[in-house]
DNA sequence: GTTCGCATGTAAAGAGTTACATGATTGT
DNA sequence: ACAATCATGTAACTCTTTACATGCGAAC
């Protein structure tokens, strides 16, 4: 079997979410997977166009009352089967997130400590930022889309994201303290 | 102020560690950054070249005993205060950190139950793995670099890591529960 | 008439990995 | 001879962002 890479893959499964232009897909991205994943357009046109060349999607031109006209990508069954080996395999391994911080940290131990704690000080900010933005989203899912047949699995990605984003405030703290 | 890639700024960093070549700088990323800083000789050697044209950076032959010639770079003063305008900047924003496992979860919403907690399984296999890989670490710097200057900033990134990845294998508990 | 939201797209630049090529020196 | 380690480098490819170009329809 033929592979494509992670961007296709997330497209193709944007597409049975019942997104099916170039533009709500970038919609859906950005509402929904905006935390752990993004496209550009410049990434989704030119995907969408490859889904079509081999066969994974078919276009329909739709058009709308008052808006202009839109193409409309379907899976074909070739595509759902692709998509669907793709969620079957585990991760090949885990990837090296990069840091800025902890590399600044690292070369800032010739640095004066102000300077860290400038540093540090602000990452936190930042990240309780980040976390006040997951909770307003999970009240938002909480209140108006409790039965929409993705609240459960909005609800897990973000948990994930208030997790990990709770554990980096708190290495903040600590490492604000030891320093 | 012109401006390079965090690349090129790493780079710079390592080079006020004693580190002089390419080589040796490929080294001491893989046993100190390894965690949250890859970069492969691909980008090294081409961004050192960089960094002579750029003036950031002094080239000297070396030879040594036993080993092949060696080119060590110098930062020059122009190259110095570069990086110190860098580690002044605090994050620009908070980068958004692709995860194929949350991605894979939230398609895999028609998908079965027994699907989803295998790849929740595996993930948390893996991240238990890194764990203890980043407790390996921790426990030979606690033996035998303990007075090492840099001994310090390695444990904060260590601690990082594993508080990360706490969090993260937290999650998995909690998600293969509430599936 | 101009601004906003909807809609599709491309070109160029930048970033990064992988695979390859080369060669010195040491130890077996 | 050979493998291992030290050492430098490039070319091709893949992936991604950014900036730009275009145009429809609605509302003000």
């Amino acid at each position: 079997m033929q592979k494509y890479n992670d961007t296709t893959y997330a497209i193709l499964g944007i597409l049975t979410t019942n997104c099916r232009s170039g533009y709500e897909i970038k919609q859906f991205i950005d509402n929904s997977l905006n935390h752990f994943w993004k496209i550009s357009y410049g990434q989704i046109y030119p995907t969408l166009k490859k889904l079509e060349q081999e066969e994974l999607a078919t276009i329909q031109a739709a058009s709308q009352e008052g808006k202009p006209d839109r193409k409309e990508y379907f899976l074909t069954e070739k595509g759902k089967e692709v998509l669907k080996d793709w969620l079957e395999q585990p991760l090949k391994q885990l990837p090296v997130e990069r840091n800025e911080v902890l590399l600044k940290l690292f070369f800032g131990r010739h640095q004066t400590k102000k300077q860290s704690l400038y540093l540090l000080k602000d990452y936190k900010q930042k990240l309780e930022n980040l976390y006040q933005t997951y909770e307003g989203i999970e009240e938002g899912i909480a209140r108006y889309n409790n039965n929409h047949s993705d609240a459960k699995y909005w609800l897990f990605t973000l948990d994930y994201g208030k997790r990990v984003t709770e554990a980096a405030i708190a290495w903040c703290d600590a490492t604000i303290k030891a320093l």
